[in-house]
DNA sequence: TCAGACCGGTACTCGCGAGTACCAATGCGT
DNA sequence: ACGCATTGGTACTCGCGAGTACCGGTCTGA
């Protein structure tokens, strides 16, 4: 250790190293989310993101270990960012009947809204590698479960979940939702509202 | 022409050498099919694809003018069969339930049958290329529009399906299915009929 | 002010695989 | 039976991009 003073100055400088740092990391991150989502991951090359986010291939290495790394982390947060949204959104409802409007409607909103991260979560992010279809698997997964555990309790009171198997019908509603959502993004003239209220006339009636 | 005789040896002789082509052919397919579905597009060379099935190169491009253009043809065939499979068992049905019912559990339990055919058309073929895109919806949309029309004449009389949308209803089917079964291949254990039974409660209860 | 550590950029290597060109063997017609 | 055409196999080219090594500039700390 040096004195206090230097201390100090080393701990500020580390410290806005470490924000520099950050800041660039966010930069590749979003430069790659946005050229997976528009060209798809084979098409993207590492010197195509260096190249957007204004940057050097040391940079990109520095923070990731490979390029199927770099997808797996825009996945992971971005994905992440997206399902957590709709989850709490999804927890603002008084029953499971709103809860599960709530959350479906939100899903397919925000897919709309961020349609990058849409594309990733639902297209580009299918059938690349064992270790990227784990993340989709967990990301995805959080939202099937929730929709699962909504079920659970549902099926209780409720006639229309009583002979559901909450796992599949969670699973189910996160198939069906990508589904809807990646057939009806391509087909121009979709509306997110619309489109929502149709699959909840389906899954939560 | 040349004489009748010769015509005739000529034509047998053609005759021959099309049917050699055409086993040439299916070999290949069969072949691609098998390696796609284990390894994945971009895992699997075209070196690799002629080598399973005891060919030169220059076979290979005899019949498909790329690897790309391989694929799609497997796709086409073999999902096709699958997909007309599911809507002849369907159409066994006496009414809009059953129909439903049937091909789902048609779909499921063929899913899990030909799951080489099922990986392709579920996973593998999602975002490739959007030529390979195309075919897949056109596959896949064959079944979501039979669901679509089923669903569209059982809501003039079955208060289930009355608020339906067909369009949506269809593809709801189908990404829920494709998702269901892709879930339910990888996690050992899980049995296509118990599978079907609960998609049925879902979407034709 | 100066020496050194470190960061970032550039330029390279290396492997891989799609597609092609050329050659050998087989089978066809005469 | 013989020569020619066609088929099928092999060996090559070519481009591309992931990952790396090294070097020049800058900022830190004494």
């Amino acid at each position: 250790m040096s004195t206090p003073a230097a201390a100090v100055r080393a701990t500020s400088a580390a410290a806005r190293k470490e924000a520099r740092l950050e800041h660039r990391r966010q930069r590749l991150l979003s430069s790659a989310l946005e050229l997976f989502a528009e060209r798809g991951y084979e098409e993207t090359s590492v010197g195509a993101i260096v190249a957007h986010a204004r940057m050097s291939k040391s940079a990109f290495y520095e923070h990731f270990t490979s390029k199927e790394h770099c997808f797996r982390e825009v996945l992971m947060v971005e994905g992440g960012e997206l399902i957590q949204d709709v989850l709490t959104t999804a927890a603002r409802g008084h029953n499971h009947h709103e809860r599960l409007r709530l959350g479906i409607t939100r899903f397919v909103v925000a897919c709309f809204e961020r349609s990058t991260v849409a594309r990733l979560l639902i297209v580009e992010s299918v059938g690349l590698s064992a270790s990227v279809d784990r993340v989709r698997h967990e990301v995805q997964g959080r939202f099937a479960e929730a929709v699962g555990e909504e079920v659970r309790h549902a099926m209780l009171h409720d006639a229309f979940y009583a002979d559901k198997d909450p796992a599949v019908f969670g699973r189910a509603v996160v198939g069906a939702v990508n589904e809807a959502v990646s057939y009806f993004l391509t087909h121009p003239g979709a509306d997110a509202e619309s489109l929502a209220a149709s699959l909840c006339r389906i899954f939560a009636p």
